[in-house]
DNA sequence: TGCCAATTCAAACAGCCGTTTGAAATATGC
DNA sequence: GCATATTTCAAACGGCTGTTTGAATTGGCA
């Protein structure tokens, strides 16, 4: 992924590269690959309009850098398990997966937009989304139906945990993917740290008490059990 | 094309203006609006280029003739309360806002275009955003509104409604709007009509569990309630 | 300093878009 | 049946897009 010469360090033509990075993770971030254009991205870059294909080539491989870059940015400052102590109980983890789920995406800081860009891959893919399914929306499933796993208990029915990650991660897509509408119907809605932190509170809480239902439910032998 | 002349009713004009709002109604669910490109609808329609611009303006005023021919049909086939007897319980009114909100985004028959149309508004809006908010979001936003709040009993904080509707339509509106990431991810899941039941079963019970759970956490001091 | 490669630049190119045009074809009214 | 109005049509227009071009500028190195 590296480039093959590295003449200088801080030549002006890194610099020139790295503004390029920087100014289409924020202009692709906000309106998507597509509706994104390469003048903007070279104008917020303090860059000529032919800087991206001569530094990249053209702008699906720019795209794919700025991928790159803030995924490599997003697994240090957002790891899977955000903040828990190894050996936290299923419920822990499930509320430390929504947390650092809904702060991916609600980070507004210059360097986080990855959780961002792959929000809208999801609605509106380019040719790049086979890549991040494989090495970041797969491994996140992964880990999300194991917590959901052993919250149901046993030996649950593939079917029945991936209905259940699925309920998790649409609740917190949602406030990103439909904000013009949830802005329309509650115009307070700010979307505030503090208003993230209630709303993990929420989709965490929500979801558990179903998937725990849902462990009942499973063996109607069992007594009814306490919540 | 044939016949000579209903005088006034069937006019080729008239033709031309129903094959292009049905064209467009294809289209525009299809790829949204703003990938949707005039040309591709009046090919479809078997029409001149220049037949939006003749019978409705421009593009725009065309895609708001859709909306609202797609909307009157879409409200007498699948009415809010679809296939509940009057006085049914919220649990039930629960089931039918769910499964009718399913079959809505599902239904690929030709002339329900308008939950998929509703669906990209709400991603990816334009100028009749307003217009639809107004007209069909916040209607059903209260009536779901309405269903939690009794579901919740006494004197549900808003917020706590707001949560948990937004928590209710995001898990409807999940397999729309990530439906690439769903299928790489899970080839095997087809929508198909008996999938779309067992997915209305999953969000109705996943979410119903969440609720009472709620509704039993808001006052300790009662009795549990029976279902 | 003088050369040469790397980088920047303004300008233009080709392609797609929604829209317009004016003439041709068709239907309507008397 | 003919003049008029309506509708269709191929072609072109202007605007925006990503990309290319070739000259101008910069910067490292002998």
């Amino acid at each position: 992924m590296v480039a093959v010469t590295q003449p200088k360090l801080d030549t002006s033509a890194a610099q020139t590269r790295q503004a390029l990075i920087e100014s289409g993770g924020a202009v692709f971030a906000a309106v998507g690959f597509h509706n994104a254009t390469v003048r903007e991205i070279c104008r917020r870059a303090g860059a000529n309009i032919a800087a991206v294909n001569y530094h990249f080539g053209d702008k699906d491989a720019l795209y794919r850098e700025v991928l790159a870059y803030y995924q490599a940015r997003s697994l240090q400052k957002f790891p899977l398990d955000l903040g828990v102590r190894p050996g936290a109980t299923a419920t822990e983890r499930l509320r430390a997966f929504v947390r650092s789920f809904l702060l991916r995406i609600f980070d507004h800081s210059s360097d986080a937009w990855h959780g961002k860009l792959i929000s809208r891959e999801m609605i509106d893919p380019t040719s790049a989304l086979d890549a991040i399914v494989v090495e970041r929306i797969r491994p996140q499933a992964q880990h999300l139906g194991a917590i959901i796993r052993e919250l149901l208990g046993g030996q649950p029915d593939p079917e029945t945990v991936r209905l259940c990650s699925f309920s998790v991660v649409s609740q917190c897509l949602f406030y990103h993917h439909c904000q013009p509408v949830v802005c329309l119907l509650f115009p307070d809605q700010k979307f505030s740290p503090e208003q993230v932190e209630k709303l993990a509170d929420h989709i965490t809480n929500f979801s558990l008490a179903a998937i725990k239902e849902a462990a009942a439910q499973k063996r109607p032998a069992a007594k009814r059990r306490r919540t």
